[in-house]
DNA sequence: ACATAACAGTTTTTT
DNA sequence: ACTGTTATGT
């Protein structure tokens, strides 16, 4: 960059009032709320680069902290364009990776672990959790892993070793012992979980002043984006990094908190404000995003949570479109209503890559993918499997752990079988007893077998065959480690495991597993100066979002948690129903409730120019169908800024529309579409299967849709019987478009909803 | 060792 | 409905 940045007046040009402020505050804490599109990252990219030219501040003396690694990398960006290389040397990641390289560098001062210390992942954890099960004796049926694991987490994320977690009750002594274990196998492996990387760094910095005094030194001033995500680990590891002089720079919004059951707590924010009483704090309220309509709809969603500090939020963009309400019979034809309005926008002047599909839960894209399958038009699905949680690239990833690392078992375990070359459940039972009685490491164990040739060993002619076979390959790959790129070895190890001609069986399904494989391969030979172990770090703490092309001008599905820190022009909210947003799960308690309408908070205001929202009259959650209620959050929007009428209205709406439903309650048998993957990986290659178009066919009262009913024929308590389920008693009954659906108890057969003009019921006395 | 059957568990998941 | 895991049989 030519143009210098220490003309301070073109620093701060195009800055608001509070920007500004915030921007040039003096050093201290500082404290900034700040709404949705209020230009939060460009406060923080403002705020380094004008600690470095005005402040003189050394750019190696300053630490910005995200949360994801996508975020760090526009917070690099910007800056990279603000200021070029007068930033050298700052530091900017995400917490994760800012603690692992910490550590990496203390190993010295860590016990237990050396420098090539493997990060495990969640899959990895569930493993170690099943050992230290197992080890325990304890029955993984009764305690299951994954409950076990999250137990830990928590304990993790508010900085509780095993030694200090409260055996309060039956449950946690039983999760205090499995952590216990828990740790020590990781420690075992030579490995450290996510959550680890941060509290061992506290841990660290507490048992050593001396290596905290280092860092203090170094980080003189510490930047924080998404300050309302931080838990209690990571906020104590700000604070002490901060000290003494407490130049710490913290920018959130507890409005836009939805990671609470991941430990976040957005309480740090009051904890900052008590912590540092003399801490500046500044509101950014101007939003550059969304219409008037938009923020004002936001704005009357959010503030029926209980306890906050309201924002005023404002915006010059006044008026807008208003926000769109639409009820769909089903999620099919919500999906289909959803492509409908995308294609009308098309003719508006919008174009495909400015919209955005919203949705609670990972399970509703489903629909959605099915329809824009349906319709040939291509989507980016954000989430979904991710590639690196793929079967076969955490095989490969394990093989390489394991050449890295031979002290993880874990990986280990994973790869001594697969393919599979004959070391079965029971040939790694005796190879794991052996080595235990001789006090070696698993993989210490298998490498004897290839480089000791008479050593003593328990195994029969067939197995020790098969290990020696294995082990031997491992230990050509240990000896050519430390020359060859990571490339090299990886195709090395594909050839001699013929990886290929186990994962690669010809169908679609394999072909596809190849390519990831082959994927892998090219990230891995595209870091050809890297380190074996830093790349196992990069993969291990890189997310696949990171890598998703964004060029694709395809409408984005994604999750409203995904959807947090992104715009869109155009944004569809879909499954606006109660026990979807909110989630069934989160509606018994006032916080969980507080923090299903953040997300929706969010979703909302995501949106520059138009919102619709969508509900359902009915929805199949595993494999049964239901009739839903709209959520309560749409109450919460003002009808002045809604366009579509009330519930009563919208549903009215449907019920004339209604056209197929009548006919698609029956599932023809015959034919099932496995939706799968978006980005184009995985295609459905149904030879010559005839497009169905045909609809299921109805025995009897065929065609013409019946006028619908003024009243429902049926009323609560009258005593019906039904054909095939016997005698009952009608619970409810409500009209749905052109029919009638009866709530029935049946005496043997359970409560069922059965739709009136089908079932033929008939009243009895 | 591998194929199959039974079975549990299905919110969100920055790292 | 669907998927991934584990117990069981061949």
């Amino acid at each position: 960059m030519m143009e210098t940045t220490s003309d301070r007046s073109a620093l701060l040009e195009g800055l608001n009032e509070a920007q500004r402020e915030a921007v040039t505050a003096e050093p201290g804490p500082i404290l900034v709320l700040a709404g949705p599109g209020s230009g939060k990252t460009r406060v923080l990219t403002q705020r380094i680069a004008y600690l470095v030219s005005e402040v003189q501040v050394p750019p190696w003396q300053i630490m910005a902290v995200t949360f994801t690694n996508k975020a760090a990398r526009e917070m690099a960006d910007r800056l990279e364009f603000l200021a070029g290389n007068r930033l050298r040397g700052l530091t900017v990641g995400t917490f994760h990776a800012t603690c692992a390289r910490v550590l990496r560098r203390e190993t010295d001062n860590l016990e237990g672990y050396d420098r090539d210390f493997v990060i495990f992942d969640r899959d990895d954890q569930l493993q170690v959790v099943k050992q230290a099960l197992a080890e325990l004796n304890l029955d993984d049926k009764k305690f299951q892993p994954a409950k076990m694991l999250s137990g830990i987490g928590n304990a993790k994320n508010e900085l509780v070793t095993p030694e200090m977690y409260a055996a309060s009750n039956y449950i946690a002594e039983v999760t205090k012992r499995v952590y216990d274990v828990y740790q020590q196998l990781l420690v075992a492996n030579n490995a450290m979980d996510f959550d680890d990387l941060l509290m061992n760094t506290v841990l660290l910095f507490d048992a050593r002043p001396d290596v905290l005094q280092k860092y203090q030194e170094r980080y003189r001033h510490v930047l924080v984006d998404e300050f309302q995500d931080t838990n209690t680990t990571q906020y104590e590891l700000l604070k002490r990094l901060a000290a003494p002089q407490n130049n710490i720079f913290v920018v959130g919004d507890s409005d836009q908190s939805i990671y609470k059951w991941r430990g976040a707590d957005f309480r740090n924010i009051n904890r900052f404000r008590q912590q540092y009483p003399e801490a500046e704090m500044i509101l950014l309220e101007q939003n550059y995003r969304s219409t008037q309509i938009i923020l004002d709809a936001a704005k009357a969603v959010i503030r029926h949570n209980a306890d906050r500090v309201d924002k005023e939020l404002f915006t010059e963009r006044r008026g807008g479109q208003q926000i769109e309400i639409h009820e769909a019979y089903n999620e099919k034809e919500e999906a289909d209503l959803v492509l409908d309005t995308i294609q009308s926008l098309m003719l508006k002047g919008y174009s495909p890559g400015d919209c955005a599909v919203m949705y609670r839960t990972n399970a509703q894209s489903r629909a959605l993918e099915e329809a824009f399958l349906g319709r040939g038009m291509p989507y980016r699905l954000v989430g979904a499997t991710r590639f690196y949680s793929r079967r076969e690239i955490k095989d490969l990833i394990a093989y390489l752990r394991v050449v890295h690392n031979p002290a993880d078992a874990i990986s280990l375990n994973r790869i001594i079988n697969t393919p599979t070359r004959g070391i079965g459940r029971k040939t790694q039972q005796s190879l794991q007893q052996w080595a235990r009685r001789k006090g070696w490491q698993p993989a210490e164990a298998l490498l004897k077998l290839a480089t000791e040739p008479e050593v003593q060993h328990p195994f029969s002619t067939r197995a020790y065959n098969a290990l020696l076979d294995f082990a031997q390959m491992l230990n050509a790959w240990l000896t050519v480690r430390d020359e060859a790129t990571v490339g090299e070895l990886l195709d090395l190890i594909l050839e001699q495991a013929q990886y290929r001609n186990y994962i690669d069986d010809g169908t679609d399904e394999g072909q596809d597993r190849w390519a990831n494989v082959m994927e892998f391969r090219s990230v891995a030979t595209l870091a050809e100066d890297m380190e074996l172990n830093e790349f196992l770090e990069q993969v291990a703490l890189v997310s696949e979002q990171d890598n998703l092309e964004e060029s694709q001008n395809a409408p984005t599905l994604l999750t409203l948690h995904a959807a947090k820190g992104l715009e869109f022009r155009v944004v569809f909210i879909t499954g606006l129903e109660e026990g979807i947003l909110p989630h069934s799960r989160s509606m018994d308690e006032m916080e969980e409730l507080a923090e299903e309408r953040r997300l929706f908070y969010v979703g909302l205001t995501r949106a520059q120019d138009r919102v619709f929202l969508i509900h359902t009259f009915r929805r199949t959650f595993y494999g049964e169908s239901s009739v839903g209620t709209p959520s309560r959050f749409l109450g919460n929007i003002p009808p002045e800024l809604t366009s579509g009428g009330d519930t009563r209205e919208r549903h009215q709406e449907t019920i004339e529309k209604a056209s197929s439903w009548r006919w698609e309650e029956s599932p023809s048998p015959s034919r099932r579409r496995s939706g799968r993957q978006g980005g184009g990986n995985r295609r459905g290659s149904s030879r010559g299967s005839g497009r169905v178009t045909s609809r299921p066919h109805r025995p009897a009262g065929e065609a013409k849709p019946e006028p619908a009913k003024k009243e429902t024929e049926f009323r609560t308590g009258q005593k019906v019987s039904h054909a095939k389920f016997g005698k009952g008693i009608v619970i409810e009954s409500k009209l749905t478009g052109s029919d009638e659906e009866v709530t029935v108890a049946f005496k043997s057969e359970g409560i069922k909803k059965l739709a009136a003009s089908f079932a033929n019921l008939k009243v009895i006395e």
